[in-house]
RNA sequence: GGUGAUGUAGCUCAGCUGGUUAGAGCACAGGAUUCAUAAUCCUGGGGUCGAGGGUUCAAGUCCCUCUUUCACCA
């Protein structure tokens, strides 16, 4: 794509998005995927001449949010007040310029919400219609399909979620599942009739067809929403019932909006918000003829809000659609993939505290994104290569290497030629590198920047200037070629900038010149010109950081033990703190089965110093006789009643009592014990441990 | 299970609408150089492009089957 967008003489006015990240956890190196793509092309478009708003904001409500709050013993509002802050620390250490980061949960959006709500409903896009739910009676909440868990209908694994299995991958409604419980207060739900509010997306359907092929998204992105149409659209449940974290449904006690109904419109409350400060006039953006772009750069799980019920909703509420939808892959760590629910992530702060260079992940990422929603993977030792042999070796080395001349011999005064071949060759390759930023195909930009990069270190070394250096009579040469070499280094900072913002403004203030922009390119460093002293601006990555942070991880993952299935022929690499042969594999330790257990009866056992004989319920026919030897620690009327941890599956032992069926689970060493384990709070009896 | 992606040198990846002996960086080997925080330059080894079949004068590139890895399934 060809874009030739000219420089600032017909500036293009764009609003770009990031999604919105969750308000109930940190943001990690997953995420960051995202907001530096954007930010990179949004720097781009700056440096373009461009008028660009980057806005975003957290995403505050819904269940899970309400439920933490709860648990934390603080409001919701303060929660995501805490959440608010971290996230904001993280994104801005990590460079990425949000012109607002603002909140779901805010004026702006609870009344946008609600008006294009009403616009819809004027449409008639609402229906209602009485649904059955499960519902906690304990609690007196409904229960999202996640927060109810019960047995696998297919295969019968144990404590699945309520709308799919992890363990054979089936799917199902919730009221498939058997013996269900809700994961919030462990009771039975029960199943009760509740009006819901809903979007007929199913009329939309034309409307979507036509904008979808309108070419709003990538080829994969349109293919895979030709499979959804395939299926038929079904009405989109906006409402959700009280309690719950969010806005209230106009003219509907009681009902609240589903989080995905205002999380999208939050793309437009940050937007009016950043309006109010900035004194900039928001239908100009999102009136129905707006004149203006949008895009949204978002990751490829969330495709089907973005491309379905996002541009519905704006088309039936009176509003422009977005000019394009980025969809991208996900991050993987060492080919592994990482996962929230598995604890598998690197945080940003945790990268920040042991890398420290926030721009080298972005310069690392930057190489390896490109406008596909393939999956990119950040491999550690490629990471470090990479960085160590791009960034230093190559880039920074060439302002290293001459500016050391320019400024001994010269007092920081330039003499460039006027005509150098390879300087035209840099700047020839202008255009090519804003194409391939403009298509958000930065991996292709940075291997043209570094080949660049080596003819520029390829000139020094054909002109050997510490030859001439030595040479009588020489000194203007020598001169030209650092000169010309610093011209280089002007240019391959300039190309960088959208990615290395930081080093480029240190760079800007070494070469004593203004801030770079693609207008600039033609300005070369001119005869006479000063530069500054130069100071090392850029250091290797010490691959000791990466093992430390490593270990932390490492550490965070058993501080919150998780257990996920096999990763076959993929053993994450991480930095072993224990010899190989101490660690067993994930099959070893599945074959052990762990179970709740219920101490329906506990007694002294006469003639045995140590053993109480309990009786264990896992939810079999007939209970479990064990002989425990915890006997010197607990008085057996104090455990009946009371659940515990066995091992079900060892093999049973005939003991002088008689025989033991078991295992319970007790923790101790020469200082006190034993201890014998108990469950959280919601664990049955039978539930397996893993 | 369905669907969309994906599998190219030890590692991370390029290879546009099919066209000379398949490329880059890193790693490795040899040489050069010493200005630069062991950086740079030159040369080289290394791939039956996941497997099999097909279309074509010609396929990594198109078609079919199988398979790997990942994602999505409201």
């Amino acid at each position: 794509m060809s874009q030739s967008h000219s420089l600032a003489i017909n500036p293009r006015k764009i609003l770009v998005t990031s999604a919105l990240p969750y308000a109930n956890g940190s943001i990690h190196l997953g995420h960051l995927v995202e907001y530096i793509q954007t930010d990179i092309w949004v720097r781009f478009q700056k440096m373009q001449g461009n008028t660009v708003h980057y806005v975003c904001a957290d995403d505050t409500h819904g269940t899970p949010i309400m439920l933490r709050a709860e648990k934390e013993g603080i409001t919701p509002e303060a929660l995501i007040d805490g959440v608010h802050k971290e996230h904001t620390a993280d994104f801005s250490e990590f460079l990425v310029e949000f012109d607002n980061y603002y909140s779901t949960n805010a004026p702006e959006n609870k009344e946008l919400s609600q008006s294009i709500y009403r616009k819809l409903k004027a449409n008639g896009k609402i229906a209602t219609k009485i649904i059955e739910q499960f519902y906690d009676p304990v609690k007196n909440m409904f229960l999202p399909d996640r927060f109810i868990k019960g047995e696998c209908p297919k295969c019968h694994a144990k404590d699945q979620y309520g709308d799919s299995c992890e363990v054979c991958g089936a799917t199902y409604n919730p009221t498939e599942l058997i013996n269900a419980y809700s994961a919030v207060s462990g009771a039975a739900p029960i199943r009760k009739e509740t009006e819901h509010y809903f979007f007929k997306l199913s009329e939309c359907e034309q409307f979507l067809k036509d904008w979808t092929r309108s070419g709003t998204l990538q080829g994969e992105a349109a293919n895979k929403m030709g499979e959804w149409f395939e299926n038929g659209l079904n009405d989109w449940d906006i409402s959700r019932d009280a309690p719950y974290f969010g806005f209230e449904i106009p003219d509907a006690p009681g009902k609240y909006f589903y989080v995905w109904l205002d999380a999208p419109i939050g793309y437009m409350a940050s937007f009016k918000n950043l309006c109010q400060t900035k004194g900039l006039d928001f239908d100009e953006y999102w009136s129905k003829d707006s004149k203006t772009e949008l895009y949204h750069f978002i990751g490829k799980d969330i495709l089907y809000f973005h491309a379905l019920f996002w541009p519905a909703t704006l088309e039936f509420s009176g509003h422009r659609k977005p000019t394009q939808v980025f969809a991208h892959g996900f991050l993987t760590v060492n080919g592994e993939k990482m996962s929230k629910s598995r604890g598998t992530f690197i945080t940003a702060r945790s990268y920040l505290d042991h890398i420290k260079n926030p721009e080298y992940l972005r310069y690392y990422y930057a190489a390896k994104i490109n406008s596909t929603m393939e999956d990119i993977d950040l491999s550690l030792d490629d990471f470090v290569a990479r960085v160590n042999s791009d960034l230093v070796g190559k880039y920074i080395n060439i302002a290293s290497r001459t500016a050391g001349f320019i400024n001994k011999r010269f007092d920081g005064k330039l003499n460039p030629t006027a005509s150098n071949s390879v300087v035209t060759e840099i700047t020839a390759s202008s255009q090519a590198i804003a194409d391939s930023y403009e298509a958000r195909e930065y991996g292709k930009a940075l291997r043209e920047i570094m080949r660049l990069a080596d003819l520029a270190n390829g000139f020094v070394a054909d002109k050997a200037p510490w030859v001439i250096a030595k040479q009588e009579g020489q000194d203007e040469a020598l001169q030209q070629v650092c000169s010309d070499a610093l011209e280089m280094f002007r240019l391959l900072t300039l190309y960088l900038k959208p990615v290395l913002p930081k080093l480029a403004y240190e760079i800007e203030r070494f070469l004593n010149i203004e801030p770079l922009n693609w207008q600039t390119v033609g300005a070369s460093l001119l005869p006479t010109h000063s530069i500054n002293a130069y100071e090392h601006l850029i250091t290797r990555i010490d691959p000791k950081a990466i093992e430390a942070m490593t270990e932390v991880n490492k550490e965070n993952l058993l501080a919150t033990p998780q257990v996920s299935e096999p990763a076959v022929g993929k053993a994450v690499p991480v930095t072993a703190a224990l010899p190989e042969a101490e660690y067993i594999s994930i099959d070893d330790f599945t074959k052990v089965d762990l179970r709740i257990a219920k101490i329906i009866n506990a007694e002294h056992v006469e003639g045995a110093e140590k053993l109480l004989k309990l009786l264990l319920d896992i939810g079999e026919e007939k209970p479990r006789q064990v002989f425990a030897g915890i006997k010197s620690a607990y008085d057996p009327t104090t455990l009946v009643g009371r659940l515990t941890v066995m091992v079900a599956n060892l093999a049973p032992r005939k003991m002088k009592f008689g025989m033991s069926e078991g295992m319970v689970l007790a923790a101790s060493d020469e200082n006190g014990g034993p201890f014998i384990l108990s469950p959280d709070v919601g664990a049955k009896l039978g539930m397996r441990v893993k």
